[in-house]
DNA sequence: AATGAATGAGCCTTCATTCAT
DNA sequence: AATGAATGAAGGCTCATTCAT
């Protein structure tokens, strides 16, 4: 789809890092970060092994990239998917649908951001804003507060909130995931979405 | 020769299996079970390496070791903990705070389990009974059903609560840490329960 | 780029393959097969440790192969060498000589055979066929059967004739190994062919 | 047995001795004496690991006490009662039969000799006389050297006669164990016996 | 730009040896 | 004399990284 040789070869260059990029995220999601090897990624990448070389620095350089590249864009490319929806408490049950979706059709990645992500301590010291967690939760908390200052929901802690649907998203993902894509994670989401708009206790002893 | 020879037997034994245990699971937890090395668990424990295994098999057992002995025995404590409290949802925020005590008290148990147990499938896998997480979910499944029986909550979804609190406590957790203890996570406790009593709907429009 | 590029790199392949089969002979008929290390062979090849492994899969499977692929290669020629000799006396006498050839060629040859393939239960169990003994305990059994029927030796056993014959050989290799080479082994030989042909009792009493 | 203190004292420090030699070339045979472990040792024993050490001074020590004095001995024994046969040609194959009765009655000294004591380089340089095939050797030649001067036998090369002798027995050995027992090995020793005495070449030919 | 053979540091594990009891 | 827990050096093997082609 490019028309001039520039992009052209850009893409070039651009597809084959891509390409080592999504091996990497896919195997390193399967056999975990550590136990991946450098010939196991670039097997995937159907490259001969010196040639991740030539895209990244070294293995942790690798890795570092799949969470700051990769994931940042897709994390990225869901947000900016839910900015158009006025209401806030669709916006935030839309994000949240989306970030399912996103499971499920690429549950490596899901795998990645629950595990890998998690464990990788070096880099989120390194790089706080990279981590996709700490970046949903920022998404729900100015979510929350528009919508707080709207009257749209109750004046609740915005931070607390955050915290209630970040995790139990990420939780939800790693259940769906442990079961082997048997559990119906949206008829969840719905009943998640019941208790969270209307409380756990019921109206007159509240 | 101090109390007796069987006692005393026992205990010797005991105490440096459990020493072991305890370097181990913080080892894990600092630096990962795979990048660990046993190395690293007899430095922390101040035995050769070679002492490691006369008590364990091999690396992998002690880390399952790790996660069925002493995580296990701390979650029964802490379920045990709450069952004296008959109603329900204190008996949930109980056992909510009481994780957060252990946490607060011996943080690479907590992160042990939000890390490597998660990362475990392999673990996961062959014991099911073990996984903390999976532990906690049926707990508060229990619990909630017993609140929904008795009234005391609207007759949600329990497997949906479960996931919500859980999920919660869970990054709550992973965040404290990340904070390096200087989030207020009892406060945040607290904002979290008014959420889920009342929901985050006005009365009037919900 | 000498001749093409195919056998190019399989020769290159097959030279490195071949020199760590030679280096591992060596050393394991020095040292023995379990105290030898990989370290030991590959010191001796003059490549790095892990080289080994690009061309077998563990210490076992080196010293599998140095049996049936070398050592196998080194009788099949020896065997071979004889089929021409019609007499089967002289033929036997001929398979002795070519041994003993072999031996003072390669002594670490010799070595191996005599000292490692004879412990190595696992091997012989397994590839019966390889056992450089049994392959010579059974060409002297079929060349004393022709020799048999042709009426060119007495009706003998002719089992038990191979034993003497490859006993003979073997602990006479042994020894000259043992006097490092000082003995003179074809002047034994000699002394050997003229017992077993003529018998030890004098004839008029026999 | 034993009647008086000193005696008893001494027995029972030469028992555990003993004890501990014999299982040592029990497993030394059965393991090979370099994949075999003092704990092996100790266990077939019935011993603690130390106490190996209280009587030998390293796995080392305790492989050349199993040479120089248990093989040593059986050897002295088989070698005294032959002795006392006159006829030389009966002297030796006396001493072949007598060595067989060995090798089925405690196959594990058996396969100690053909397999340990060969590879025992560092051993046989250091202490010759002590090497088995070697007394074996040294014993044949001596009678053979008897045999020919009364005119029992031809005047043949002694030394090859032993070769001859000492390398069938061997041989014959090795594939009675690897027979597991199952090979009839008086009737090769007779069949043996037959072609050393009359030769393999026909009378009128040769 | 691409390859993959070669490297060697580092890890898990074993086991001969010691020593406090 | 006897024990066996503890030690730590050494070996097999892996794999991130380099470099000649």
């Amino acid at each position: 789809m490019n028309n001039n040789g520039k992009l052209n070869r850009r893409a070039g260059r651009t597809n084959k890092r891509d390409l080592l990029l999504d091996a990497a995220i896919e195997v390193f999601a399967t056999k975990g970060s550590t136990s991946a090897t450098i010939a196991d990624v670039a097997k995937k990448a159907r490259v001969a092994m010196g040639t991740v070389y030539l895209y990244f620095e070294s293995k942790d350089d690798l890795l570092q990239r799949c969470m700051s590249e990769v994931i940042s864009a897709e994390i990225d490319s869901i947000i900016k998917k839910t900015e158009s929806i006025t209401d806030p408490m669709d916006r935030l049950y839309a994000f949240f649908i989306h970030h399912v979706a996103l499971v499920k059709e690429k549950p490596y990645i899901a795998r990645f951001i629950t595990v890998e992500v998690r464990q990788s301590e070096s880099f989120s010291r390194r790089n706080p804003g990279y981590n996709p967690q700490q970046r949903y939760l920022d998404h729900v908390v100015d979510t929350a507060k528009t919508a707080i200052e709207t009257g749209r929901i109750n004046p609740i802690d915005p931070h607390a909130l955050a915290i209630l649907l970040v995790g139990t998203m990420d939780i939800l993902i790693w259940q769906w995931l442990a079961s082997e894509g048997q559990m119906d994670i949206e008829a969840i989401s719905y009943q998640v979405r019941q208790i969270l708009q209307t409380g756990v206790t019921p109206k007159a002893i509240s």
